[in-house]
RNA sequence: GGAGGGGUUCCCGAGUGGUCAAAGGGAACAGACUGUAAAUCUGUCGGCUCAGCCUUCGGAGGUUCAAAUCCUCCCCCCUCCA
């Protein structure tokens, strides 16, 4: 599937194929069936729920996994509630850590739904995208809702969640209000009508919470499908900002493609499948191609570099990165941007730990002490090795620091 | 309400009076190797006016020549019983 234009799939069967497409379940195809034959005929679009964390707008290519999926949805006509959990947000999804969030003021909410739909609909269509809140239906909850929603499901129901019972069974704590997560996302699909809600493979469960309330309450259930958690940088774990093995959305297109770049290859091609507009089959082609040997494994990583940064950035962007990836990497010599710092001219000489410390190439005067005892200094290209080494304050000097620190410092 | 366990450097975690800026692991960073990688090996990993000094072990006091380690009070977290 490409992106240009709207492409209407009449055939049912080809829709559950880019549906299914990169999922990890699908609950239950069948129903997923008659969904699709009803909009057809009916010329009803489907209601497709998301939803996502108030509290961190900044996104990274593991949400856009969920993202490309609704995209495809949306292709196929379908509508996209891109649901925003504010009220959800002041609970946290249950992780063990027992940390009660900071709730988020009115203006927070504002600010963040704003950030999301800059980033979001650099893959979405604004105008095919509804953008709710929960705290509109979930803020008309009375007390006396909550214990009836709260009466629709059993203590055993709960503890069949992974997590839950992991904690129950090792004596960890379970604060009730962490029940109160899932009953709420559910109700959430209750509220919206959602016909399928889509979330990652470690929603499962409150995901097919939605599906359990709405058939408690005389509702069509939901379709559920999970996409995989896309691993970060370091191949191992999930893709988590906390972890620092993110790829943002927002980030500038050599840091994109830089860390792209920096993936294993395995983990190249889970990104392809996951990430990339490529169909399997020419994914597959290039793996291929790899194991005859035909094309070396960094042109294939460029590619995808190559794409993902021209998603987010355009195709201009995408391509001066990868010529300023190949200035600071294949060629070693410098990138097209460097950092400049002006200092006033001094009489007196500077050392170089001091320097480096104040052209921000290192966190302390110390590490710059260590950096140059490793050999990872050099100015104007001459290594430096001696950590008491006095710099004149006069002139112009590029400074590197390790492979990919640079700084022009000038004084006048 | 009762009993017990615990708060250590970015994270996990050892350390029960000097040999502790604090073991070990992880992360990170640097060097080698490479495809820019990954893996591997080596090293670094509080700060400073750097072969010396200063500040850290939940907080505040105290004992001592000397405290992360002992005492007192306080704050916070957890478990079990009720």
């Amino acid at each position: 599937m490409r992106n240009n234009g709207v492409i209407v799939k009449n055939n049912i069967e080809e829709q559950i194929a880019l549906i299914k497409r990169g999922a990890v379940e699908l609950f239950s195809e069948k129903e997923l069936v008659k969904k699709l034959k009803r909009s057809l005929e009916t010329g009803t679009p489907l209601k497709i729920k998301a939803g996502f964390d108030p509290t961190a707008p900044d996104l990274h290519l593991g949400h856009t996994v969920l993202l490309q999926k609704l995209k495809h949805l949306q292709v196929l006509g379908h509508d996209i509630y891109f649901l925003i959990g504010d009220f959800t947000g002041l609970i946290g999804d249950p992780t063990g850590k027992s940390e009660t969030r900071p709730p988020l003021t009115v203006d927070d909410v504002k600010r963040n739904a704003e950030s999301y739909k800059a980033q979001v609909f650099k893959i979405l269509d604004p105008d095919k995208t509804k953008i709710v809140f929960n705290s509109t239906w979930l803020n008309k909850l009375s007390s006396h809702d909550m214990i009836k929603l709260a009466s629709e499901l059993t203590v055993a129901r709960m503890l069949e969640r992974d997590d839950f019972k992991k904690r129950f069974e090792t004596n960890r704590p379970i604060s009730i209000h962490e029940f109160l997560y899932p009953l709420i996302q559910g109700y959430d699909s209750v509220a919206l009508d959602a016909d399928i809600e889509i979330g990652g493979t470690d929603q499962l469960f409150n995901l097919l919470m939605g599906r359990e309330l709405q058939r408690s309450r005389g509702k069509e259930p939901q379709v559920v499908l999970t996409m995989p958690l896309l691993e970060g940088l370091d191949g191992v774990n999930k893709m988590s900002k906390s972890l620092g093995n993110y790829i943002g959305v927002a980030e500038s297109p050599n840091d994109i493609y830089g860390k792209i770049m920096s993936a294993s290859d395995d983990l190249m091609f889970r990104y392809y499948e996951l990430l990339s507009d490529l169909t399997t089959e020419e994914i597959a082609n290039l793996k291929e191609e790899i194991a005859s040997g035909s094309a070396h494994p960094k042109t294939i990583k460029m590619r995808l570099a190559t794409e993902i940064t021209s998603k987010y950035h355009g195709t201009e962007a995408a391509r001066k990165a990868e010529e300023n990836f190949e200035q600071v990497f294949k060629k070693k010599s410098l990138p097209d941007q460097i950092p400049e710092k002006i200092f006033d001219r001094q009489t007196e000489a500077i050392k170089l730990p001091n320097l480096l410390f104040q052209a921000d190439l290192v966190s302390s005067t110390s590490d710059g002490r260590r950096m140059i005892r490793q050999n990872a200094v050099s100015i104007d290209g001459v290594k430096c090795t001696d950590p008491n080494q006095e710099i004149p304050s006069d002139g112009e000097l590029l400074i590197k620091v390790g492979k990919r620190r640079f700084c022009r410092v000038i004084f006048q």
